[in-house]
DNA sequence: GCCCGCAAACTTGCATACAAAATGGCATAC
DNA sequence: GTATGCCATTTTGTATGCAAGTTTGCGGGC
């Protein structure tokens, strides 16, 4: 790129991050795709915005080949839409296709909790009380931003607990895809309190391993987070 | 590509078709995204086999530009798999892999089928028993090609029904991402005149607004599909 | 002042060239 | 005869050049 060519560029990208050593090797495509995929679920990368191609190419300090690779496969996943000749853009939604976004996650929570009731390794169950717990000190402490860490822990520990690998998958996608549209959600302390009653009731049914209440209680519990987003973007 | 500019490429594809007057204008990528995930969803491309980029180019007479682009949407999508430096391969499946994908389809068909059956105007309604009706004569023609057709319509409008592009758009994906997998299942003239039968138990269920029972009843029906296409593949 | 048309600049789409890694075959050592 | 390591071949990964399409802004006409 400017005389001297760097050894491969694969081992040095991965986010200016040292030595990799036994990392499976991954492209550059794939790590952009990641690393794009990231910005735009945590919010750096708002909905609307345009992803050109030689500005991205040159912030990553690769060609525009893997750059567009990259978009091709966030494309297809979703995140970002494209039109022929245009800049490709963050995917934008309308407020009814939120709607229907939010209402197939809660649909698929809900499976995987039911699911999870019923499958739940006593390991599997171990954490998911230990991570509830840490959220309950969280709550007192008053902390958002380690809420809605520790919140994903949460519902990540349910997705893998129905073991079924492709509604894990579905579930963790549709959470990405909503995941820019709803970043505000937990600001007020009220709300941390009250999603962690409904937590304390979905964690018990699975314990008790009641398939239909845990289900009922996420379902519950997900209406209950787009309500909340629903009356913030509201006014 | 040999000495003659060719016009554009991107009008003279598609095909092998004529021309094609308004339509929005697509890029190669994604109409070979298209091809390609036809003839995996049909069978043409069975799992497992590799799809080398410069056979590809060769076959459609573009680069490997595209292609790759296509295979890169594809893999995202799930119907490709690719490891770096290595072949895309048609995805594979394991039986357990396999049995999820079939559960997460019941799952999300019986949730399309009970929003359908709360949402549906009197138009969708119509045309559902309209394919309904041309089922029945096809079960009573005995004619597996033309049932699979219909079937397939029959299904679709029942996830158009649900009034919700995002759950509906997840339907249809995983079916197409079982389909390479379940090509074999509407070979008994048995399993048509079943088929039949729970589809009008689903209709019924629609027709009434019942949306638990279209939800249970479809909930059945996918899992009798499943049942025929393990015991299919079992012996 | 506003609208329309045109052209320049910019961005994406595709092709091609080259680099790097994996595969397969062959020779060699045991 | 088998295993192992090396090299040629093949295939993917990345960079770059050029063509085509879109956008934008300017100038002229009304």
């Amino acid at each position: 790129m400017d005389g001297v060519r760097r050894m491969t560029k694969l081992q040095e990208f991965a986010g200016g991050g040292g030595a990799r050593p036994a990392v499976p090797f991954k492209t550059l495509a794939a790590r952009l795709r990641e690393q794009i995929a990231d910005d735009i679920v945590r919010g750096a990368l708002p909905p609307g915005i345009a992803l050109e191609e030689l500005e991205l190419a040159k912030r990553f300090d690769v060609s525009r080949t893997p750059v567009r690779e990259a978009i091709r496969l966030l494309v297809a996943s979703g995140l970002v839409e494209a039109r022929p000749h245009r800049s490709a853009v963050v995917a934008r939604a309308t407020e009814a296709q939120l709607a229907g976004m939010f209402e197939a996650l809660r649909e698929l929570e809900s499976l995987c909790a039911g699911f999870a009731a019923e499958r739940m390794t006593a390991p599997e169950q171990a954490d998911l009380r230990r991570v509830h717990g840490a959220l309950q000190r969280v709550v007192r402490a008053g902390d958002p931003q380690r809420y809605h860490e520790l919140n994903e822990q949460f519902h990540s520990i349910i997705y893998a607990g129905c073991h079924n690998d492709y509604l894990e998958r579905l579930t963790i996608e549709t959470r990405a895809r909503i995941a820019p549209f709803s970043r505000a959600q937990f600001r007020t302390l009220g709300r941390l309190a009250r999603s962690h009653a409904e937590h304390e009731a979905i964690v018990r049914a699975i314990m008790d391993g009641k398939a239909e209440r845990a289900a009922g209680a996420m379902k519950a519990h997900i209406g209950s987070v787009h309500d909340a987003y629903a009356t913030y973007r509201g006014g």
